[in-house]
DNA sequence: CACTAATTGAGATTGAATATCATCGCAGAG
DNA sequence: CTCTGCGATGATATTCAATCTCAATTAGTG
């Protein structure tokens, strides 16, 4: 018995599922995503794929997002940006700069959440919590 | 020699200090924005001041966000809202169904912040953190 | 009070995202 | 393997937020 370690599932199977069909926008869209290790934005993904609508990109990502295969994160300035989500449950690092989204994990961080939870009056149905930096590329190129 | 526990500095002299003049219109959506106790949207704000333009409530919003005096914070869906910010450093709770936004301090979160900043390469220049809710109302007069 | 630069607001513009709807094509039935 | 229903698509129109433009207005200094 082994112990797979970034499982990298089919993602269109993931889709079929749900009783989604494995049409060819979809899986183009797929195999876009899983090249971007970084994050990319809906017109990105629309941009490199001139076959297919803007529609359908949406829609592709809206069904991804609730799925949970991909997420969505904000950018200091509020723009959205989407990330693949690789591990089970992680937060995101943002480059001020060039943009570039970053994963880490941190079990402390849920513990807290939970902490506070019992702390604040309704029910907590989720967080997203971003922390925004400098990345290392951009401190070396661009030294302010 | 009494303790003021909530300044309610004139924001109006926060935007003088800071150069701005202070106009009518934007007298007009501080007043606006002090009564609103439990977050705002832009739109809210113009729509409740016919007489001032769209393009000034944003630009007001934003010298008042550059001044501190408001947060900007997503709701779950991405959509922006406003706050007024009115402890020094804290985060918002808002509710998924009615979309009020609370606010919260965590020394703890602030402390984590900082060592797992330690941990992720690039220097941390600001986070942001959201927690999801259905607020005590919402879940007493929509059971689900 | 006069003057200058900051500010304003109407409208045009951008840009993201969704809605519409006739057409297309995936996948299960036969 | 073909047929066929309904899910999916994409061009277009539309919505909605937010910004830009620029002539007209106004705050506040001298």
């Amino acid at each position: 018995m082994t112990t797979v370690l970034t499982p990298r599932p089919d993602i269109m199977a993931i889709l079929e599922d749900r009783g989604y069909r494995a049409t060819a926008p979809r899986r183009a869209i797929i195999r876009i995503l899983e090249g971007k290790q970084e994050g990319f934005t809906a017109e990105e993904i629309g941009s490199e794929l001139p076959g297919v609508g803007r529609a359908t990109v949406f829609r592709t990502l809206k069904l991804l997002l609730e799925a949970g295969v991909i997420c969505r994160l904000n950018l200091m300035d509020g723009a959205p940006k989407y990330s693949l989500s690789r591990v089970e449950h992680h937060h995101h690092t943002v480059c001020v700069r060039c943009g570039i989204v970053g994963e880490f994990r941190a079990t402390t961080v849920e513990r807290l959440m939970r902490a506070i939870g019992s702390d604040i009056p309704g029910n907590i149905v989720g967080h997203s919590i971003e922390l925004y930096v400098v990345c290392e590329r951009c401190i070396d190129t661009e030294p302010s």
